[in-house]
DNA sequence: AATTACACTTGTGACTTGCAAGTGACTATT
DNA sequence: AATAGTCACTTGCAAGTCACAAGTGTAATT
């Protein structure tokens, strides 16, 4: 999941974030999420060292920015960059989708489908 | 990728389609491919295993409709069910966003991104 | 000094993927 | 009639990724 496969803008998304984990971290982000033991709780039971490697691999794609929020002891916190963020209406559209096809899914709240964001300007991803 | 992992309809949707190609071979088939060898030629460059796992499981998953367009030799082609065509708006938030965000991505044909579906009833997704 | 909290890292085995080659049913060509 | 070709796969194996459990480093708390 590192290189691109090919110019399709749906293949170079799935590149990035076309594993089980990376949009539910995304997720749990969305919706205010910041901390590893925060990520970690969530009901999908991701566990550390796939999480650890995520975020990493996320931060350096340029989705994830991690920021230390306590010295002494050192720790972090993720919060979504602006090309993350911009996820949010590719999760809203599987949400939509989940809701009508797979029995079960639970509705998420207002404030997350009716949530909007705005392009900035492109940048560049910052590969590796 | 089997079972669901929570109720929440992003891993739902993710326990369906999160890999690196099932969504790669739903565009193929919204954009008229529908055989086996079609799939293979994309860009991508799919392994024949992965491949003919893939549309086992997406069939079995109701999103893809085996259909065969042959008798001797036996041939069959793929289609997307309802449910897998209602994976669209998916597909083109995820290229609005690459096309953003994601340098040297290409722009989709207008008949891709203009395109629109609209939901049927729900229906039970055929479990295995 | 011992315990707790947070954010990880390491080790191991199981599962999944990529790569290459082979198979079976037929059709077309020589 | 034998050979070659097409299509849709299947099989075998090595390499990579994942889940599960345990351990590590830094510092505050008791």
């Amino acid at each position: 999941m590192e290189n691109t496969r090919s110019g399709c803008p749906i293949s170079a998304t799935l590149d990035l974030v076309g594993d089980r984990w990376s949009l539910i971290i995304l997720r749990d982000m969305m919706n205010g999420k910041r901390r590893y033991s925060e990520f970690l709780a969530s009901p999908e039971q991701i566990t550390t060292n796939v999480l650890a490697d995520r975020l990493g691999q996320m931060e350096r794609h340029g989705l994830v920015e991690k920021t230390t929020y306590q010295m002494r002891p050192k720790r972090y916190e993720y919060a979504p960059s602006e090309m993350g963020r911009a996820l949010l209406p590719v999760l809203q559209q599987m949400s939509l989708w989940a809701n009508h096809y797979v029995p079960g899914t639970w509705v998420p709240p207002e404030q997350f489908m009716k949530r909007r964001i705005a392009f900035g300007r492109p940048h560049d991803g910052g590969g590796e």
